[in-house]
DNA sequence: GCCGTTTTCGGCCCGACTGTTTTCAGTCG
């Protein structure tokens, strides 16, 4: 089976960290940036490979001559042989013990070469046996950490990030979708609520020849092993180790059948006791009165058997959205599609991979109407933009901004938030920018008190707009900052401080519920790509909207549905100038009058 | 190992923070 650009993506990340555990200079972060690109890419890499080969691959940015061989042999052969000697030599799960917060590759091969631990498993026992503290620089604080690590990762296994698993359930469905017979295909459970971790797949099929569809999807290239397969289910796991379920059904109950399998259990429960109200049944085949099928063939058309509107899966987790249906106040909830800005973009400045007009082109394309550039700053101290260097991306983005039509880039920052709520950059230099996004990358351990009066402390400075991915939380990785999150929307409210949803599906965050906060308290949100490439900025649409639905947001919550002027106007500062674009047929008269002062908005 | 070019080598990977130290190694972004 011909691997997926995450599978390649994932041995590259491996062949980085091996090399880091012997400081290796430079190479590490040579594969980590391939890998980056290989993962983002929007088509597999193994088809540039089969089409041109090596030359095809070293294309891309990042990727040379020896990185677009060794992920040629991955596509042949299943291995590198590089990899495979840097695995016997340290024969470790390096991406399962450095997946822990904490361990890095150095630890790793400390804890191999003094323990023997070559797995989590091996690490949870040496850190509950008191050995990981006879280590040079671990003690008893490492082994907490590290055990503290393992049971985070622990909580979640078995489940899986939306944003690892979406693209194959929705390439899965689209196969289904394409085969000959098959009249409707859709993938139901949590991954069509948009759950932010799934548990397993399931689909729903209608089909001429229920047979061959089961002969077909337990025949998947992805599929490992086939539990069960039947007339009408089969039940298989997947090479990733999750389940995956395929039902068959009449087209007459493809909509119950939807509805059953799509949950959440206890919303289909509250379903089925409306139905019983009714004196009607309600099941996977449909809505009966007695024997007689009364519905069945659409969802809408069992939610209306059963006296509701349609109520979008998002909103099916069983809490008021029953009672908001009876009573016809259901959102209208935000629709793909329709943001028209994007205020969270990184650039090739500082970690981003493309450029600045890379990103604004791509941006175009997709259909958006503008875009803030948002490098990170100073204290972020890998790459942060200091004042000085701030300053001259201003002027490059004003430079850009006047060579492209109907589309607007704003000069914005991603301002490292301080320890004590102070902005890592000067508020005159904050007052050049368009857009002022807020941002905690450190301390992420005080306490609920300091860390909320933090928060609240930095969205007081009139200059900070949007207050980016505010919980900082990683999925599966790193847990959210300890907040108050009453307090903090009571702050955006009180401050005019937009708060966002950041898409990246490492993140989501915002999460579901506080946008729910959010959009009950009147806080005005954004929906923002975290676009570190080209291929990140379907983010929002793919992930972002997802969450706000889930959050019961509708168009008008968010403020980037907004064409620019109007959303600039929604931003706190007050004197932001006006940036609508002369017109063009007036810029030449415009231009030679350059003592015209832009004016200030009142 | 990749990139860019002042084009086949030299530069890239920096600083804060943490937990362990007493001068530092490792992790993170």
């Amino acid at each position: 089976m011909r691997p997926t650009n995450a599978e390649l993506a994932a041995r590259l990340r491996e062949m980085a960290l091996f090399l880091d555990m012997t400081s290796v200079p430079f190479k590490p972060r040579a594969y980590e940036k391939a890998a980056y690109v290989i993962e983002a890419l929007d088509r597999p890499a193994a088809e540039l490979w089969a089409a041109g080969g090596v030359k095809a691959l070293a294309a891309l940015p990042n990727v040379g001559k020896g990185i677009a061989e060794r992920i040629g042999e991955l596509i042949d052969t299943g291995q590198v042989a590089d990899l495979d000697a840097l695995r016997r030599a340290t024969p470790v799960d390096v991406l399962g013990l450095t997946a822990i917060e904490g361990v890095g590759p150095k630890m790793v091969k400390l804890l191999y070469d003094e323990l023997g631990i070559r797995t989590v498993d091996d690490l949870e026992r040496a850190a509950r046996a008191g050995q990981v503290r006879t280590l040079p620089h671990s003690g008893e604080k490492t082994e907490q950490k590290i055990l503290k690590g393992i049971a985070f990762l622990k909580q979640r296994a078995g489940r899986r990030p939306l944003g690892d698993v979406l693209e194959l359930a929705r390439d899965i469905e689209a196969r289904l979708r394409a085969l000959t017979g098959v009249s409707q295909a859709a993938m139901a459970g949590s991954i069509r609520r948009r759950k932010e971790t799934i548990g397993d797949l399931d689909f729903v099929v209608v089909a001429r020849d229920a047979e061959a569809v089961m002969r077909f999807f337990t025949a998947l290239p992805e599929v490992a092993v086939v539990h069960g397969s039947g007339h009408t289910k089969s039940m298989v796991q997947l090479a990733n180790g999750m389940d995956a379920d395929l039902r068959v059904v009449p087209a007459a109950s493809f909509g119950a059948a939807l509805n059953y399998f799509t949950g959440s259990k206890d919303h289909n429960v509250a379903l089925r006791r409306l139905a019983i109200e009714r004196g009607l049944k309600l099941n996977e085949y449909g809505v009966f009165d007695g024997e007689t099928a009364v519905a069945g063939r659409t969802e809408a058309e069992v939610y209306a058997a059963l006296d509701l509107p349609y109520i979008p899966p998002e909103l099916r987790e069983m809490s008021g959205e029953i009672e908001a249906a009876r009573a016809g106040r259901l959102p209208q909830l935000i629709e793909p599609g329709t943001l028209r800005g994007d205020l969270q973009i990184q650039t090739d400045w500082t970690d981003g991979a493309d450029s600045l007009e890379t990103m604004a082109q791509a941006a175009q394309r997709l259909g958006l109407e503008y875009i803030a550039i948002t490098d990170h700053t100073h204290s972020l101290a890998m790459m942060g933009l200091g004042e000085t260097r701030l300053r001259e991306q201003i002027a490059a983005i004003r430079a850009l901004d006047t060579r492209r039509r109907r589309f607007r880039v704003l000069a914005g920052a991603e301002v490292n938030i301080n320890k004590d709520g102070t902005l890592d950059i000067a508020d005159e230099v904050l007052a050049e920018l368009d857009v002022v996004g807020i941002a905690v990358h450190s301390h992420f351990g005080l306490s609920r008190a300091e860390q909320t009066r933090r928060l609240i402390r930095a969205m007081e400075n009139p200059h900070a707009d949007i207050l980016m991915h505010p919980t900082a939380r990683l999925l599966g990785k790193r847990e959210p900052l300890d907040l108050d999150m009453d307090a903090v929307i009571t702050a955006a409210k009180r401050t005019g401080t937009v708060l966002e949803i950041d898409a990246l599906p490492d993140r989501l965050d915002l999460k579901d519920e506080h946008v729910r906060l959010c959009v009950a308290a009147g806080v005005p949100l954004v929906i923002d790509s975290d676009a570190h490439a080209v291929a990140h900025l379907r983010f929002p649409d793919d992930y972002g909207i997802s969450v706000a639905r889930r959050g019961w947001a509708s168009a008008s919550d968010v403020i980037n549905t907004l064409p620019v002027d109007a959303f600039l106007a929604r931003l706190k500062r007050p004197g932001r100038r006006v940036t609508t674009k002369t017109p063009r047929h007036q810029r030449r008269k415009a231009t030679t009058k350059p003592t015209e002062k832009r004016h200030p908005r009142t």
